[in-house]
DNA sequence: TATTGTTATACTCTATAACTATA
DNA sequence: TATAGTTATAGAGTATAACAATA
């Protein structure tokens, strides 16, 4: 990536332009910043942040169809197909037949996979904080609460 | 991109899972969202996302290098000479030479830069309400300024 | 010696269309 | 006919390394 000045690192005079304020700009910059972070995380696990996604969905207990992956992940049927077949070749999830729809393939993780999400949950959770350490606990609470809202109109569930 | 299903518009079954407080999936879906709509909506002035980006920072005044920008915009030095080199191939930035560093390039729209940028960014604004329908004024705003503070640790500036 | 802009290259991500098998 | 998964391909975005001009 860019940054190789140690400037930017610093509040940058740009910030000070309209541009500061496009939420485009901001949620980019904040993910570009999170993924480099995440993945470089991940890449101790061979994981990269999609792959880590269908892995914690295929960990969930909600036995997700690829299609249901696809919507949920804001992704297209055939990347998770790549995704769930990195997956599958490595022993993490398994793909069943659904039992209503034969054409639909469930997705869920093995022993080996729960192990290795487990693993690289922690050291991912820890990277949030640092991603977010200039916000206070409540105000990384309420980061969150916005942005589910923003996608889901959720207002709230159990943390 | 996906969502072909109509279920996926709605509140899906998957939020309920963990992954639905990951920050970095948050961030992602929601800039991906965003940004499907910001590139169609630009894709009128032969603009996208990041070009726009650069032309709304050559038409801020401050005078940025092509450093600068690729700093701020968290983008490769090389990927800013493209952006630069479509934009000024176009007439709508002029490349000059730093005052204190004739390495620099700085980088300032012209003319028709600015009017091109004044009639994108009147589109984009009203897509950024679009995407933040859910919310509130308010917490909008502070969404904006949550996203400022993570990044850049600044409390606030003149809205 | 270090930095700015530039060129070149490879890899990841995203977007589309067409095909198959089930419904 | 419509949908779930698959295959294939092209374009956009990202990451690196090397080079010339300037500091």
């Amino acid at each position: 990536m860019a940054v190789q000045n140690k400037e930017a690192l610093e509040t940058p005079r740009l910030a000070t332009a309209d541009i500061g304020r496009d939420v485009g700009l901001l949620l980019a910059k904040l993910h570009a910043a999170g993924s480099v972070l995440n993945n470089l995380a991940l890449a101790d696990f061979e994981l990269r942040e999609r792959s880590f996604s269908v892995l914690t969905l295929a960990c969930s207990g909600l036995e997700p169809t690829q299609r249901e992956l696809a919507d949920f992940l804001s992704l297209d049927p055939s990347q998770v197909v790549s995704l769930v077949d990195g997956l599958e070749k490595r022993g993490l999830v398994e793909r069943g037949t659904g039992r209503h729809d034969r054409r639909a393939k469930i997705i869920t993780a093995t022993d080996e996979g729960r192990k290795v999400h487990q693993q690289a949950r922690v050291v991912l959770e820890e990277g949030e904080r640092t991603q977010l350490a200039a916000l206070s606990e409540a105000e990384a609470a309420e980061l969150k609460r916005l942005l589910r809202k923003a996608l889901w109109g959720v207002e709230a569930t159990a943390p």
